[in-house]
DNA sequence: GGTAAAATTGAAAACGATTTTCAAATTAGA
DNA sequence: TCTAATTTGAAAATCGTTTTCAATTTTACC
């Protein structure tokens, strides 16, 4: 991987976005959290790391209210769909045999390869009207 | 609807809209195409008609290098879903009976209800590598 | 039609997340 | 150890979007 000196900084900031790697975090969260543990790193330098990580497909990202957040994705996460609420953010982890013929289906006959890492929205039962 | 009323400008915006349906169009495309029509509308009011359309849902939004991109949803497009290309933006609309059935089966077996205006990533077969 | 209340417009200023700049510090690799 | 390549971070710049506010337009009611 180009670009990808191990300093002390990027150690510390993957380390808390694989801590925190089962939520979407953004940049201030990240600042705040190295303020705590007296771990500080300048957010210039977690932007750049961040938007390294993304150009190699090791976060997902998201916008929510005009804020890029950002999600480590799990390699065991990669042989499953996502199906997030697009209300609540509820995310479930669509372990199904019949969505996986599917997309064989998809793939073969409508020449298309769905992105396991692309979350697919919709609304949970609790939050559909 | 609310805060709706019908002005010349919001009707120069919609018809812009409606008449690029097949793409995703941006505040700074619409201020150009105005300004070649000699129809002029500020860019303040493009913004603020866009966010009321997006409450409202008339538009689905996207955002493409640091920029939010809107398009007219057509309501004869609410009864399939959107595979997208995240390399060149190809857009299949999928009309697939077996797709249909899964999307059943994921509303009374997982308890999720996939949004047909949502737009499913991935790449086509053109782009995989 | 006329009129008042409510909503919209748009130029300018403010905002705020992200990127760029650039000199100093750190890392990798011979 | 030494040098070239890369990274860091504070400050400034960038730029898409929102806010402000006075003027204008639209609606709704008489």
């Amino acid at each position: 991987m180009k670009n990808n000196y191990r300093t002390e900084q990027r150690k510390i900031i993957k380390t808390y976005l694989i801590n925190n790697k089962d939520k979407f975090v953004n940049v201030e969260e990240i600042l705040q959290y190295m303020k705590k543990q007296k771990q500080e790193v300048g957010q210039t330098t977690i932007y750049r790391y961040l938007n390294l990580l993304e150009e190699n497909n090791e976060v997902r990202t998201e916008i929510r209210n005009h804020t890029k957040h950002y999600q480590y994705i799990e390699s065991e996460c990669c042989n499953h769909f996502h199906l997030k609420c697009k209300k609540c953010g509820k995310t479930i982890h669509l372990h199904c045999e019949e969505f996986e013929k599917v997309n064989k289906h998809i793939r073969e006959e409508h020449k298309f390869n769905l992105d396991h890492n692309t979350i697919i929205y919709g609304l949970c039962d609790n939050c559909v009207e």
